[in-house]
DNA sequence: GTATCTGCAAACCATTTGCATAGAT
DNA sequence: ATCTATGCAAATGGTTTGCAGATAC
C-alpha cells in the first residue's frame, strides 16, 4: 500500500526507480513503524545492497520527506523515521511506539491553537 | 525562587558557588523559561561575565540537570532547556512555549501507561 | 591547603555537502 | 544522449572530553 505509493509517487515526478530506492521502500515498510535512526535502516538496507552509501540513504530520505512519502524527527540527539503520517503519540518505552487517541489530539489541538502533527511523550 | 532553591542544593552537596554558576542561575531565571538553545545561554551569560566557556556552561547545565534544577530536550537538532519540571505542553510556533492542562495530561497517561514527564507537540 | 572548577583546545559523531563517475530512461 | 543518481570523502556543527592552571572554601 504504501510501497505502491511511493513507487507511483517517484514515478510521477520523473525520478529513477534506482535498485537503492526500491529496496530503501522495501525496507522502511519492513521496520519504518519502528522509527529506526538512520544508521538502523542503512544497515538494514546493507542485508540486501551492500555497496549502499550513507550518502544515498540520506539523499534519499530527505527526498522521500519532500515528496511527503515520509517525515523524519529527532530523539535522542538522532534522527529517526516516522511513517504515520497521520495524528498520533510517540511514545518511548525501550523503543518508540505508537499511540493514536483522536479525541486527546483534538483536545490538544483546541489547547494550543494550531493542528497536530505528532507529538513525543518524555515519560519520566 | 528557583534561584534560592538553586543555590541552596549546591550548598547542600558542598559544590562551590563559584561566580559563574551564581550568573548561570540568573541566566536561567531570566531567559530559561524560553526554552533556549546552548549557544543563546551562553550569550546572554558572558553579557554579564564575557569570559565564560562553553565548557563551563556544559559542565554546569550537566550538573544542573543532574540535581534535578533543570531539565534538557533535543529540539531541531539542538539541546534546549527546560525550567518547567511539572508536566506540561512544549508547542513550537516560531518560538517554544509552554502549556498546561492536567486533564490532558492525565488522558494521556491513561492511554500510554506511563507517567508523562513532558510532551512536545509537532505542529502541521 | 586541597579538592573542585574553569577554560582552552582537541575529539567526537551524526549529519550535510561537493563532486567525479555511473546508471536509468 | 541526457539528465539524474550514487558513493567517496571531506566539511559542518553541536556537543563532549582531557587536562593544566586557577579558585572557592
Amino acid at each position: 500500500m504504501w510501497e505502491k505509493k511511493a513507487i507511483e509517487t517517484i514515478k510521477s515526478v520523473n525520478l529513477k526507480l534506482t535498485p537503492q530506492r526500491l529496496i530503501l521502500i522495501e525496507v522502511l515498510c519492513e521496520i519504518g513503524i519502528k522509527h529506526p535512526n538512520l544508521r538502523e535502516v542503512l544497515e538494514k538496507v546493507r542485508e540486501y545492497f551492500p555497496t549502499m552509501s550513507f550518502s544515498t540513504l540520506y539523499t534519499n530520505l530527505m527526498l522521500f520527506k519532500g515528496l511527503g512519502l515520509i517525515d523524519l524527527f529527532t530523539f535522542g540527539d538522532e534522527t529517526r523515521i516516522e511513517m504515520n503520517m497521520k495524528p498520533h503519540f510517540n511514545v518511548y518505552n525501550g523503543e518508540i511506539r505508537d499511540f493514536c487517541d483522536n479525541e486527546i489530539i483534538k483536545r490538544i489541538e483546541e489547547k494550543v491553537g494550531r493542528k497536530v502533527r505528532f507529538v513525543i511523550v518524555i515519560p519520566e
